[in-house]
RNA sequence: GGACCUGUGGAGCAGCCUGGAGUGCUCACCUCCCUGUCAAGGAGGAGGUCGCGGGUUCAAAUCCCGUCAGGUCCGCCA
């Protein structure tokens, strides 16, 4: 069918007599000869047809784009000065002898040469044709070659790959399940895994001690950029190992990853953060590194001020912390007005922003806060902001992890709107990985009024902290950690509880009664008082590192065939309603319409 | 569930603010011409429910209300 990939070859090629078959990606035809761009999976070839072979020329005036065809021909330098530099072949052409058409094609509902954006629409509902153009291809290719290299380091260290079941029960990731029911019928349903991590632990007791997947994971939530309702995890587990045994795997991981793939070196060990300090600098549990405008806080310059909204913050609990934007004091009263807006959006009652200006006894602040502000706080402000003349202050006040974290996004959307990080920015190149440690076990739960697990209530809490599972849950520590890359959370994981007893105790301060768990996770606690070894896991968002390492800005470019809003795929028309029949076959009947 | 943005021949856009004939651009498509192009070029041509419904108006792509679809974000979700 095909003695060489169109796109394999070279000048050492010259005079062979080669068959490609291929699609056709552009024509240009002079009538007396025609080129004919012939692109297979190993790139582009251009093929000219020319009247020493009438038959192929005539053949070369019919065909059209994405056309399939067979060419059989011999490989030629090009004429001196007709060499494509822009193509890996320009340095040759395939002289046809003959054109035979494979497969003719329909005119391609959107345009797939160019870089020309075609409707999301479309290209998924044509997904075979938009995985024809240069990028998604390109993204299907890097992700394979990922895989694979994961596959290799984890196994040079002893790791095995274990399949875990698809129909299963539901796990406590909090997430919505997706159900499958069966004809055993009477209520009763699987679901599908939002992650295999109960199974994992299970295969520690099973004395697998190392195990990884590549883990389909379902979650029935609503979709992001950077999330699908099916997704892909790295998922590993591991017995015998603490934090940094972890940490040092997962680097050698990362670094061969970008080394192979990127070519790029990356600096080990990676830099570690804790929870707390991440919160307080950069107002996130996934900080971004790449670029400062880091949170400052005001507690000590704003402790007796008369500013109300500050007073009122610190009165209650909560926190005053700044945004400084260098330069920012030249933005127009509409763009400070928009950027109280932003904030408005997401439910803060308001921003406050000060100016620094330059004043006839040094610096001075032009704010609608001024007048409620001593000359000593103003002093006091602009040394610990580090701000100068010229540069913008952003308040933010209230209750501490809703401002910290306003703070936080303020930080990053003025990056973006500032140029600091994005395309083109300083940043570019920059591959902040950082590990986030020390995490809290619990987070209090106001409008339940009871404590959540940060994590998942499998991870482990620090062992100097347990007393405390008793008294003061929110101090406990867990022994879990993140990893974040550019400010997007690549993976994250624990050392596991593998003491019932200690796990029946995490489930008290979470309200699990011991007949609760039973029924949920009955298995696994089985599974822990039958020597359970310590042990303990992660998981990478294997979408979201294609993501960053194609350069793409959302995974469904790294997805072979990935679903729109509301998990529709307009390509099968999934989900699709489900007759009468099929429903009254797995015990389900239809809810009279609304 | 909410906010914002988008919806105009097959594709990408402009037109909308300030109402006046489906008006324009680039690409694709069809026919013809053309022997060195690589985003080929030239001549000609076809192709429209301006997302949908309602309202205002002498008149709506344009203004108003509703609705649907997509995107981004918030909520949700590690």
């Amino acid at each position: 069918m095909r003695s060489h990939g169109a796109g394999t070859l070279r000048a050492d090629h010259t005079d062979a007599t080669v068959t490609l078959a291929g699609w056709v990606s552009r024509r240009r035809d002079h009538g007396g000869v025609a080129f004919l761009d012939l692109r297979d999976a190993s790139g582009t070839c251009q093929v000219v047809a020319d009247p020493s072979a009438s038959a192929a020329l005539a053949a070369a005036h019919e065909v059209r784009p994405e056309w399939v065809l067979q060419i059989h021909g011999t490989v030629r330098r090009r004429p001196e000065g007709m060499e494509n530099p822009s193509l890996a072949t320009g340095e040759v052409e395939v002289a046809a002898s003959s054109v035979t058409v494979l497969s003719p094609a329909e005119t391609p509902p959107f345009p797939l040469e160019g870089g020309v954006e075609a409707d999301e629409t479309l290209r998924v509902r044509h997904r075979y044709l938009d995985l024809r153009r240069e990028t998604p291809a390109h993204g299907l290719r890097l992700r394979a070659q990922i895989t694979s290299l994961i596959r290799r380091v984890m196994e040079s260290h002893g790791f095995i790959d274990v399949e875990t079941p698809m129909l299963t029960r539901s796990t406590p990731e909090g997430a919505r399940d997706f159900l499958v029911p069966t004809r055993a019928g009477d209520g009763v349903a699987y679901a599908l895994p939002q992650s295999p991590q109960l199974f994992k632990q299970l295969l520690m007791v099973a004395g697998v001690e190392r195990y990884y997947q590549l883990a389909r994971c379902f979650r029935d939530e609503d979709l992001r950029a950077d999330r699908q309702p099916e997704f892909t995890q790295l998922d590993v587990e591991a017995s015998f190992i603490d934090e940094e045994d972890l940490y040092a795997l997962f680097e050698e991981l990362f670094a061969t990853l970008w080394r192979e793939i990127l070519d790029v070196e990356l600096a080990t060990p990676f830099p570690r953060l804790s929870y707390d300090e991440a919160m307080r600098r950069f107002g996130t549990d996934k900080p971004d590194t790449r670029f400062g405008l880091e949170l400052v806080d005001l507690a000590a310059v704003f402790a007796d001020t008369e500013v109300g909204v500050f007073r009122g913050a610190l009165d209650a609990g909560g926190v005053v912390v700044a945004v400084t934007l260098p330069g920012g004091a030249a933005l127009t009263r509409k763009q400070l007005d928009d950027w109280v807006d932003w904030a408005k959006g997401r439910r803060a009652k308001g921003l406050a922003w000060g100016a620094v200006e330059d004043g006839e006894d040094g610096p001075t602040l032009r704010s609608p806060l001024t007048k409620f502000m001593s000359a000593a706080e103003v002093d006091a402000l602009l040394r610990a902001t580090g701000a100068g003349v010229g540069d913008l202050i952003f308040f933010g006040a209230g209750p501490a992890t809703f401002t910290r974290e306003l703070m936080g996004a303020l930080r990053v959307a003025l990056a973006q709107d500032r140029g600091l990080i994005g395309p083109g920015s300083p940043a570019e190149g920059r591959w902040d990985f950082l590990w986030v440690t020390d995490w809290p076990l619990f987070e209090w739960n106001p409008d339940e009024a009871r404590w959540d697990p940060l994590h998942h209530p499998f991870t482990a809490p620090r062992e100097q902290d347990l007393p405390h599972l008793t008294d003061d849950p929110g101090a406990v520590a867990a022994r879990g950690y993140d990893l974040v890359l550019n400010g997007t959370e690549l993976g994250g994981g624990s050392i596991r509880i593998h003491h019932p007893g200690v796990q029946q105790q995490v489930f008290d301060v979470l309200g699990i009664t011991p007949e609760e768990a039973q029924e949920k996770f009955g298995f696994l606690l089985r599974g822990l008082a039958h020597g359970a070894p310590p042990h303990g896991g992660i998981a990478f968002g294997l979408d979201r590192m294609v993501m960053l390492m194609a350069g793409v800005a959302s995974i469904r470019d790294v997805i072979a065939f990935p679903k729109l809003a509301r998990g529709y795929d307009p390509m099968t028309d999934a989900p699709a309603r489900v007759d009468d029949a099929q429903l009254r076959e797995v015990g389900l009947r239809r809810l009279p319409p609304q």
